[in-house]
DNA sequence: TAGATTGTTAATCGATTAACAATC
DNA sequence: TAGATTGTTAATCGATTAACAATC
């Protein structure tokens, strides 16, 4: 009986683990560049594809589009290559971008003004819906039709409004309480431009961090790695 | 002869692979990081760090920091540690923050304000020097005491001024045409928000492409597989 | 059917981690 | 000297590429 039980259980877990087989890291972050390219060829009327052909565009090898397409499933077919239309369509849908996501940024100063006068969010099917500040003399306003409402109420706010994305374009020392409240009002992914890691505690809550500045330093080190022996060595 | 000129050369190549040991994407990608949290820690007056203790602050492994750090030599010492003073300086110095790189911004849209703003650019030790655009409305005018010219003058402007970083901030239509004007103005590094990947020529100068709306999309995904399964599949 | 191109397995490459000898 | 911790080599892990059988 005993044993009957262990086989069973060691049979559905090998069903259940080939469902899953967690898609790597590395994949994931490229889904949205091939997004961006099947658009633009969509857009310019292409109809099919293939691995080769997207490779030559993309410049990198069509061993792994396919290798990277095929961790969500068959989405060509032998000796055509990929539709575009429908590839695009299944990228879109693995993420998300049918889904209306409702998203509030917090913190009104440039950037957070320059983030709500983007067209990045509609692009992906993100509805922004309000933008929250501790400033009084910007709440109360509207910047770029999205309605500045103060910071206090925002826990209470996306709950009511059913929030899922919160943007965080606040000053690092207000970052760890903004994204408590952010969290204690359901919302479950967090774009964070606070030049910190943000820590989370529910571990149901994403969280993508942005670094400019460690992009920035990156440039400048390659820069300086390139442009190093053109000129005297002092050291 | 030609036998000793072989083994010669076979030598010579020997050391001067030796003396370069090509540092790793990885590891220059995580400079920054290093930066980051060295910089803190010198602000909180703390003298010495070990790579466990780091390794805890961090979340990393304490052998990826040794591994790491020990790429460009030896910064710390056995039994010790590292000196955080010193092992700062040495990082500032391997990512330009002391080389006083001078940056114009092209682009005075939203984004190229809210840039203009930041002092992510002093902390690093770059030097802002001019905005371009090619709205006449805003060509003459100052944003943030920086003077706003025309884009034609672009690349005239950064041969004379020894300028060596442009931040690109235009819409992806133009990003090329000033990708073009920055490398003929002698500019070395493009950190670039067009929302495509720029290609340079030039092998020399160094690209940095920042794709915010990528950061986004992977946030939504990661998302969407999270609360997958809280809610009814309608697939 | 023949040609093309995928899906998938196996081989290679690179990056991370573990272990430990060197040394402060 | 003993304890601590680096620098560095070896082992492991993960990601990329190559190869080819399956199949449209």
């Amino acid at each position: 009986m005993e044993s009957i039980n262990n086989i069973k259980g060691t049979f559905e877990k090998k069903i259940s683990e080939e469902k899953k087989t967690a898609v790597s890291k590395a994949v994931i972050k490229r889904l949205p560049r091939y997004h961006r390219y099947l658009g633009e060829l969509l857009r310019s009327d292409k109809l099919r594809i293939s691995s080769g052909e997207l490779s030559d565009l993309m410049n990198v090898t069509a061993s792994q589009i396919r290798q990277d397409l095929n961790c969500f499933g068959g989405f060509g077919q032998q000796g055509y290559g990929y539709n575009v239309k429908y590839l695009y369509g299944k990228i879109s849908e693995l993420l998300g971008v049918n889904e209306g996501y409702r998203a509030v940024i917090v913190g009104a100063g440039n950037l957070g003004r320059a983030l709500a006068a983007t067209h990045m969010f509609e692009r992906r099917g993100i509805v922004r819906v309000a933008m929250f500040d501790n400033n009084p003399r910007v709440v109360g306003t509207k910047i770029n039709d999205l309605p500045v409402y103060h910071v206090n109420t925002l826990a209470e706010y996306c709950k009511a409004e059913n929030v899922k994305i919160g943007v965080l374009t606040v000053p690092k020392e207000a970052a760890d309480d903004v994204a408590k409240k952010l969290v204690a009002g359901g919302v479950m992914g967090i774009w964070n431009f606070a030049n910190m890691e943000l820590v989370v505690e529910d571990p149901n809550v994403v969280v993508e961090d942005i670094h400019l500045g460690d992009s920035l330093m990156k440039l400048c080190y390659e820069l300086k790695i390139k442009t190093e022996g053109d000129v005297e060595d002092d050291g």
